[in-house]
DNA sequence: GACATTGTTCCACACTGTGAAATAAAAATT
DNA sequence: AATTTTTATTTCACAGTGTGGAACAATGTC
């Protein structure tokens, strides 16, 4: 085709095969954008730079399967309800909100970078990240990233927490996977429960990252069920003894005052 | 390219140039199927009876959009966080949940098709809908659908009890589109809304079929804003006058016990 | 009524998306 | 531990799909 750009990729890597999905992606974005007033063809070819009869015709296409609606008669584009259902199956993400605010207020407490992490099945599941302010960052975990429960700090905390025969029960399904960070054994994992248990809160020291320090904090409800875990991350001189105790005061304060400690979800 | 079908399309309609974004939101539907335990390619392709390397290329560009994950230790592909705010982005669906157990009561009392209907700027918005029991049915109107407010029962219901000065704004804003619908003109729509505000709800006589009366109810909280319209449809002769006033009631005492006349929600 | 803007449809053509096949890596079986 | 089976990744030649120009229709504006 005559030019070969696309000109709103959100990355900029140049995938192979991927120009008409990758447009209809951005269309959608587009129209999400719009979705209010509702979008129209010619506003939407405009924006993404898109032309106009590529434009009509990858509409129609997510007109059909349902993502967006036509209104024939206003001729304006909104978003469907399929893909209100495709969004609402990834349900994985709906405590993000409810911990919006205290993950803002730890990051500007603490100047480092903060992560919220909840289970899934046998993972952790990162939902949520707030950057440190601190110059130094510690990037480690990218939001939608999985990995076995008890590896990594928050992944850790929610993991101590759960009943003990969950906890040996994921351990067994888990073992094999274990072995990919730093030849961890399934009796490491349990003495770092143990450890984890005792503290009230887990620590990582670098198992990624060398000279990277990370505290999981765990969000239990009045039920004693896990909801969630908090990550804080900073380079290791930040993070002396001392100043772990205070993040960790830090962080009881925080969950108490936004009444998240009993937040209740299913699954 | 080799074989031409698509083997689940949703709609069986051959659209043109269609082929690879229709793709790629089956596998999205698949992927959200399995969401749980997380999707794996070999499963999404033979599901989707995708070629191999179509489902691996195609599901690496939805995953570089961010509507999918892929972690490359378990192999396995879940709804993405992007996916999530795309869904968001259609709030409009929200308040169904809400209302989904009194459509269904009130359908499951009447044996007729029940819909729910909201505001979206100028527009009433169907966002709900129960089919009837009773043999005949009437189907008059398809989720996502919109029509100017205060054209149809539901509609109607809405739009009559909104204050004053805005129902008057709308309808100057509205004027032009009137017209399309058996050449109802502004003051058609302000005597309307008169016999609707003194009856309590709305009656729509057979506007888009003949042989159909529609009755909208409208949903107002305790403060007095419009929430949304219920509609109920039958052919004529279900809907005599005595009817009518005993569907009101039920509808009244069904959304009473529901708590849903002091829902209220945004935008 | 003339003019401008927006939406829809058509179609030749070349670039994108395709699927077969080869390779690599795991998992399951013996 | 060796073998087989299943699964994942990458490559590439080629033709069918997706493209954009253009013409037309419809709607809005002066």
């Amino acid at each position: 085709m005559r030019s070969g750009k696309n000109p709103s990729r959100k990355s900029d890597t140049p995938l192979r095969g991927a120009q008409s999905v990758s447009r209809a992606i951005n269309l959608l974005r587009e129209v999400a954008q719009l979705n209010g007033q509702g979008a129209r063809l010619s506003e939407l070819s405009r924006n993404t730079g898109l032309n106009l009869s590529t434009t009509h015709r990858l509409l129609a296409v997510l007109t059909a399967e349902g993502l967006i609606t036509h209104d024939s008669e206003s001729k304006r584009y909104h978003l469907g309800i399929e893909l209100y259902h495709l969004g609402s199956a990834a349900y994985q993400y709906t405590i993000r909100e409810r911990f919006r605010g205290a993950l803002e207020r730890i990051e500007l407490e603490t100047g480092d970078t903060v992560f919220l992490v909840i289970r899934s099945g046998n993972d952790s599941l990162c939902i949520d990240r707030v950057e440190g302010g601190y110059p130094i960052k510690a990037i480690l975990v990218d939001i939608g990233s999985r990995r076995p429960l008890g590896i990594g700090a928050g992944s850790l905390s929610l993991f101590a927490f759960l009943p003990e025969n969950e906890r040996e029960a994921i351990i067994s399904r888990n073992a094999s996977r274990y072995g990919h960070y730093k030849d961890i054994s399934s009796s490491d994992i349990r003495s770092l429960v143990m450890e984890t248990r005792q503290k009230g809160y887990a620590i990582s020291r670098g198992l990624f990252h060398e000279g990277v320090i990370s505290l999981g904090f765990p969000v239990i409800n009045d039920k004693g069920e896990v909801l969630a875990g908090i990550t804080v991350s900073a380079i290791n001189r930040r993070m002396d003894p001392k100043r772990r105790d205070s993040i960790y005061d830090l962080v009881r304060k925080i969950l108490k005052e936004e009444a998240l400690t009993s937040v209740s979800f299913m699954r």
